[in-house]
DNA sequence: TAGGTATTTAGACAAATATCTAAATACTGT
DNA sequence: ACAGTATTTAGATATTTGTCTAAATACCTA
């Protein structure tokens, strides 16, 4: 969860997964919906990874990356432990 | 939001917010919880406050902290918006 | 109002982070 | 094998962050 919420404690990630969930994107794809240099996108996406947010795979030339929605199931559960009423 | 997610992007500060779940506590109780100095855990407070994860109230001599559970309705919605199937 | 307790503010410092440019790696197609 | 495209790695730098000690503020009680 600590990678998780590191991830998540950033503007510029938190638009790339907003990016992603609406269909898988190259590295240099992300990077063009920014005006940050591409080593930096790439270093965001390299804590997405370690994360477990985004997976990401090579097609040839590209390496197209994708929302691994599974460790949101867990923040979800985190949240609605929060809100449960008793304790 | 982002003020949220830098809250929520420390252990200690999740910590607090998993003490203060159980029952309200001064600002000293919840140091005692820590090895970290009072100054310090004053500053997490403050992040925690301006998140408008916790609500302080002095009660004599001491200073209470709540939750506030609203901003996490908030983050409830962004991650179920990200789990949801369609787009 | 003086002394004690609770908490925060101020200021300093080391570690972590986001960014950049330059260079390295990986793949494609001729 | 070479030239071009896509991406990452390396190394540098400025900013942010978490922590500390010392001092200030706020309240309570005698």
């Amino acid at each position: 969860m600590n990678a998780l919420f590191k991830a998540l404690d950033d503007p510029t990630r938190r638009k790339i997964i907003e990016l992603l969930r609406e269909k898988d994107l190259s590295a240099g794809e992300i990077a063009e919906a920014f005006n940050i240099s591409k080593p930096s996108i790439s270093h965001h996406l390299e804590l997405l990874k370690k994360a477990e947010v985004v997976v990401a795979v090579r097609k040839g030339q590209f390496i197209m990356y994708s929302l691994n929605t599974t460790v949101f199931d867990e923040l979800a559960k985190w949240v609605m432990d929060l809100l449960k009423k008793d304790k």
